[in-house]
RNA sequence: GGGCCGGUAGCUCAGCCCGGUAGAGCGCUCGGUUUGCACCCGAGAGGUCCCGGGUUCAAAUCCCGGCCGGUCCA
């Protein structure tokens, strides 16, 4: 599929294309005698201890800089990067590449890019080679891909493959020094994300440095299909730059040296040879180590060496802990810092997974330190270049501390579920740990095979660990089915194309309750597009405004529910029979549902703010719903939030209602408005374009919005939080009501209480204490009944006895009872315990059924009396059945009427049960 | 969003498969023993078996729904 890739740049330098005699691929390079591509597995790394540059010290930081101002040099804007939360994607939940940050409006051509040609250094997150963390020497699960993107749309050319090829060559040869030769150009296809087109790998000495995509095709079932807009994706990776520069064994090496080595020191490991991890280097650019599994890698690399695998392990296993260790705490303070609060569901999941890899790592390495620590000092490291995340740093290791907690727990527990799981299999002469257990073990408890060997070692118990065990585990998951979004307007875009956007008069006077406007489209008697309207559509959690469309005949026709597709805006109406294109039309909406909800937006925005300061500023917002009556808030929290948070929580709320700030709205320079609020306008999602409306409470939140919104807070009145719920693991959902509805809610709450009250015959204020002594009343009655139900039993045991008939030697004891059921067991059993040669029947009535218990004495039970077999014939008679041991049965039956005939048939069949 | 596991005394859990008088250990109270001990002995208090419905003569136990917690996966 690739054509041949050429760059004005090779032709003006003398490149030559080749074609590599290892794996096939076409190149371009300045060296005539290179004979393959320069990737791996073709070439080695020629890097490693004599990088190809003289700037061998340079920092992480400073190649990060002159990459951008190379850049901005050669005509782009910089922009500052993104969240590493994906937020304004609901395909994925972090950022994996530079391009992310403008999928899919920008790339579709929705939106204008906030520049163009642009320049950005974005963090991102990928895990998908997670197991190769630590062992490759390569892979990171936090990286930055530095990047420049032009987005050429039809009639704005700003520069394709020769410009951009340029800019690479330039920056490398320029700015990092590197020796022209030493650069290759490998041709290759990419595809992912629903686009695809042509690339350059940019290879050096073997290392891949960066990648130069040209995106122009979109991919629809398998089929290439041209787009309109063509846009250069590049990706430098900062960290395996400076990693060429550096020339250390791994990446890590030169990423986070200080970290490793006092690390390193703490944990008591001396340090290893530098041959040995150089070679383990080399050997992994060759390899897979996902595809070829960690242990036959291993095996490879100690026969290189000429050493004994299990050597090597000793050298190997404590360094890849180490590297594992610095890496995931190092993703952990971008993630956390950003916004994920770890939790079981979602990104939240994926922090969590990496604390916990990163506490088995400490544990590997029996280091004593607290994950917090490694977490703080990589933060300290971190924030010399992003400063943002000290004012974040009590949150982030709040965090890891809860959750490292958390953990602990989950293993101590473990382990004695473990124990007990062992203790009985043992007991069944199981000595080796079924796989079925095992997997359940990780699946259902989250321990880790390793760690259930462990345990079962000290309680020789054998444990095999599958080969595949992570498969097996897979194969227990079935394939989650997608659930449909509901489709609110069954209109496709194509019936849209041509219709100008709808100018939305509700931003422009929020507080108006009719206009006119033209129809300019009617579809399905039902969709309505008007040139302008005052009807909000249903967005950012603001559910649709309702009201009327009126014809200049008068004809109501009722709007009941409002879309935005694209830049349309969709009435949606009970009929549209009466309304034509063309025709003017009176728009009425409802203008006190508008304003309550209004109230309810504005509400959320000061919520929010309010949560933040008495929470934290890792507080985000997960989902909104506005109602009228009611509205909800999600933010993202770690620890289940106290009342007394709560009260503050709403305290601060109403203090901003009070204070009547003014709520400002205003349209602003993207970059502008990032500079002044920071990331923490996107609250709801970024907002793509290259202009943003700011909603402003003054000095206390700015978000992105498109909802409307009062122009003061006093309009709000009053907010009413009513609950806190925990939605997930690190989503706490705060329910409120505002305004008149706040009001009533507290009223209904009083209500509550005078009915209460009423009931108590208490005054209000004394009702608390009158129901505890109701509660410690109704105790002492309780036992007082016990007693003396007790002081009866006593009494009638011996009546029992002593009125008992006796038969064939045994005191047979049988009556139609008027006990409950419970009661009559228990005097049952006092009596059988007096007197063990005793029999005692008891027939009676509970629940509209008749039920029969048969108690019967140690000493008749040895003559051969059952209780159960009489229990049986009884209850049939009474048309049940029964159940229990010759000691004592019971059972029952719906016939009432033969109560009284059953005891008669008890007497009688005892004598013959007693041989 | 989905799968799996769990919810029984203050705590840790057994009982549930196979329905039939709610249990153990620790802790607590009281008494005894001891110079002392994570001592020992004895007695006792402590339970809406998460909630709701169903099946059944009978549900902690079986079935359905919900709530809460844990855990794995996307």
């Amino acid at each position: 599929m690739p054509l041949k890739l050429e760059a004005r740049l090779f032709k003006e330098l003398g490149f030559i294309r080749k074609q590599c005699k290892s794996c096939g691929s076409y190149f371009w390079t300045l060296d005539p005698d290179r004979e393959f591509c320069g990737d791996q597995p073709c070439v080695d790394y020629t890097f490693l201890e004599k990088p190809p540059t003289p700037l061998r010290d340079i920092a992480l930081g400073d190649v990060r800089e002159k990459f951008l101002s190379f850049m901005e040099k050669e005509g782009h804007v910089r922009i500052k990067r993104y969240p590493i939360v994906a937020r304004w994607r609901d395909d994925v939940y972090l950022v994996g590449a530079s391009i992310y940050d403008f999928q899919p409006w920008v790339t579709e051509g929705i939106v204008p890019p906030p520049a163009n040609p642009l320049t950005i250094s974005q963090p991102c997150i990928r895990l998908t080679d997670i197991d190769s963390v630590g062992r490759s020497g390569r892979h990171l699960t936090e990286f930055e891909m530095m990047a420049h993107h032009a987005f050429n749309y039809p009639g704005t050319d700003i520069y394709w493959i020769d410009r951009t090829v340029e800019l690479c060559f330039n920056f490398f040869t320029r700015e990092l020094k590197i020796p022209p030769e030493k650069i290759t150009f490998k041709e290759d296809w990419w595809s992912g994300g629903g686009n695809a087109g042509e690339d350059f790998e940019v290879l050096i000495e073997g290392l891949e440095v960066a990648t130069l995509v040209f995106m122009h095709y979109r991919v629809i079932d398998d089929k290439l299909v041209e787009m309109k807009n063509r846009i250069v994706d590049t990706g430098y990776g900062l960290e395996r730059i400076l990693w060429l520069c550096r020339g250390s064994p791994t990446v890590y090496d030169a990423v986070f040296p200080s970290i490793i080595e006092k690390l390193r020191e703490r944990a008591g490991i001396s340090k290893p040879p530098r041959e040995i991890l150089l070679s383990v280097a080399r050997m992994a650019g060759k390899f897979d180590v996902k595809k070829l599994g960690i242990e036959r890698f291993r095996l490879l690399i100690a026969s290189k060496l000429g050493m004994d695998v299990k050597e090597l392990e000793q050298v190997l296993i404590p360094m890849e802990s180490l590297y594992i260790l610095a890496d995931h705490t190092r993703a952990l303070v971008f993630m956390l810092g950003d916004g994920v609060v770890p939790s079981n569901v979602g990104a939240g999941y994926l922090a969590r997974l990496l604390i916990r890899r990163a506490i088995r790592a400490l544990d590997r390495l029996s280091l004593d330190v607290p994950l917090t620590e490694v977490v703080d000092m990589q933060l300290k490291l971190i924030s010399r270049d992003f400063p943002e995340y000290l004012e974040l740093r009590d949150s982030i290791l709040d965090m890891v501390d809860v959750e490292e907690r958390r953990y602990r727990e989950t293993l101590r527990r473990g382990r004695e579920l473990v124990r007990r799981r062992v203790e009985r299999l043992k007991a069944k002469g199981i000595s080796s740990l079924p796989t079925d257990t095992l997997i359940e073990f990780y699946d259902s408890h989250g321990l880790d095979p390793y760690f259930v060997r462990e345990i079962c070692s000290e309680l020789k118990m054998n444990v095999k660990i599958p080969d595949d065990f992570y498969g097996m585990l897979a194969e227990r998951h079935q394939m989650a089915k997608v659930k449909e979004k509901e489709v609110k307007v069954e209109l496709k875009e194509e019936e849209l194309e041509g219709i100008p956007p709808t100018r939305p008069l509700y931003y422009e006077d929020p507080y108006a309750s009719s206009f006119s406007a033209k129809v300019l489209k009617v579809l399905k008697n039902k969709y309505v597009i008007l040139d302008k309207t005052l009807f909000y559509p249903e967005g950012g959690g603001q559910p649709a405004d309702k009201g009327y469309l009126v014809t200049e005949d008068g004809v109501k026709v009722e709007v009941e529910d409002v879309q935005k597709i694209g830049n349309v805006i969709v009435h949606i109406v009970k009929s549209a029979k009466n309304l034509r294109e063309g025709i003017l039309v009176k728009g009425i909406i409802d203008v006190n549902r508008r304003r309550a909800l209004m109230r309810s937006h504005t509400a959320t925005h000061i919520v929010i703010g309010a949560a933040r300061r008495v929470l934290g500023p890792h507080v985000w917002q997960a989902g909104a719903q506005k109602g009228v009556e009611r509205s909800h808030l999600d933010i993202t929290h770690y620890k289940k939030i106290t009342p007394q948070e709560l009260k503050l929580i709403e305290l601060y709320a109403n203090k901003v209602v009070a204070e009547n700030r003014p709520v400002k709205v205003t349209i602003m320079d993207r970059n502008k408005a990032e500079a002044q609020y920071g990331f923490i306008l996107y609250q709801g999602g970024v907002v793509p374009g290259r202009e943003i409306r700011v909603v402003e409470i003054e000095g206390w939140d700015a978000e992105a919005c498109g909802g409307t919104h009062c122009s003061r807070t006093g309009e709000i009145g009053m907010i009413k939080i009513i609950k806190a719920d925990r939605i997930q693991d690190g989503v706490e959902r705060l329910e409120f009501c505002v305004g008149e509805y706040a009001l009533r809610y507290v009223q209904s709450r009083e209500e509550l209480l005078r009915r209460l009250s009423e009931i108590l015959k208490t005054p209000v204020d004394d009702i608390v204490s009158a129901v505890e002594k109701l509660q410690a009343r109704e105790k002492a009655l309780r036992r007082e009944l016990e007693g003396l139900k007790k002081e009866l039993f006593k009494v009638k045991v011996d009546h029992a006895l002593s009125t008992a008939k006796i038969i064939r030697g045994a005191k047979l004891i049988c009556e139609h009872t008027t006990l409950i059921r419970d009661d009559a067991i228990k005097l049952a059993e006092l009596i059988v315990r007096k007197d063990p040669n005793s029999i005692v029947v008891f027939i009676g009535l509970e629940d509209q059924a008749a039920f029969v218990i048969v108690r019967a004495g140690d000493d008749v039970v040895k003559r051969g009396f059952s209780a159960v077999g009489l229990a049986r014939k009884l209850a049939r008679m009474l048309g049940g059945s029964a159940g229990g041991s010759d000691r004592f049965a019971q059972g029952g039956g719906r016939n009432i009427a033969a109560i009284d005939k059953a005891v008669e048939e008890a007497e009688s069949t005892v004598g013959e049960m007693l041989s």
